[in-house]
DNA sequence: AAGCAAGTTTAGGGTTAACCAAACATTTTT
DNA sequence: AAAAATGTTTGGTTAACCCTAAACTTGCTT
């Protein structure tokens, strides 16, 4: 949820989000494009919901999208992005550390909630482990400017 | 999610679960009964939405629903209703030890993701913090019989 | 360069979960 | 027994998902 510059509120969907941090793992961790294809069997969903789905990110300046071409994240898309992965892996370190999960297991967990989880309570629990700066499975987690490290 | 003697799934949404909740707390916790307009003025809807849900969740077996008179949790809809205060008050609990939160804000972060956290994970949560029986505002939380305690 | 296959989009739908307003029905209160 | 309060029905709306079938691009192949 932000503000553009005209004070509209742009919030995303569970599934907007889900798309977002997909595009993102591909396109900037793994360099490689997602397809139409790629998030229909991804997700397990027509190629037409694809579209869709594109479509409404562009709307809302996520991505960059082109008929027949494909979508890349904006830098806006990117942010978002960075955001829920960074809840979703704050949430995996949670569980991997308190509760022993494995790391796949943390990850289905996270998986259900981190969209609907808070940014405060994202923070508090970076802040219990000491700002991590990478999930269970060695990926990068984001940092958070309003997320301060003690200064000791 | 459980299965009723015909194996049919049956789920509840997010408000409806939320519905019992509310329900419970005034019927079992505190002898009231909980009218169309307390449930619509705590929910900050019309009572017509109230009527709907209502009789959805008779539908679903959860309460017996009489016309004017109002509705009573059934046998089903209690354990339903413990179930997902155990959740949330599992989260409260982890929330309030683990990260400091007061217990109303543990209070409100449990309320957005309650409903979405799997047992499993809740389980996990709750072994960790030695099977609690009370919540950080004193109220009880439910035992889950596949909750099992060490034996040490 | 033309044609075809693979991939993508459009058009037109469908479902479910939440809502609401207004008219109507029932209780409760006075 | 009226009036007031409360509850329900009716007939919508919107948003988030999803789908099929037909039409369209594009790029590859010959």
């Amino acid at each position: 949820m932000w503000r553009c510059s005209l004070s509209v509120k742009i919030s995303l969907t569970l599934k907007e989000g889900k798309y977002l941090t997909f595009m993102y793992r591909r396109q900037v961790e793994e360099d490689k494009k997602a397809t139409t294809t790629t998030l229909a069997k991804s997700f397990k969903v027509n190629p037409a919901t694809v579209t869709e789905t594109l479509q409404k990110l562009a709307k809302k300046k996520m991505v960059d999208y082109t008929r027949y071409y494909g979508a890349k994240l904006t830098e806006r898309g990117i942010i978002e992005a960075q955001k829920l992965l960074r809840k979703h892996r704050i949430l995996e370190v949670l569980f991997v550390k308190l509760l022993n999960f494995d790391a796949e297991s943390a990850c289905e967990e996270a998986a259900k909630i981190d969209h609907y989880c808070s940014i405060d309570l994202i923070n508090a629990i970076c802040q219990t482990y000491e700002h991590p700066d990478t999930c269970p499975c060695r990926k990068k987690i984001f940092r958070d400017p309003t997320c301060i490290k003690g200064w000791c």
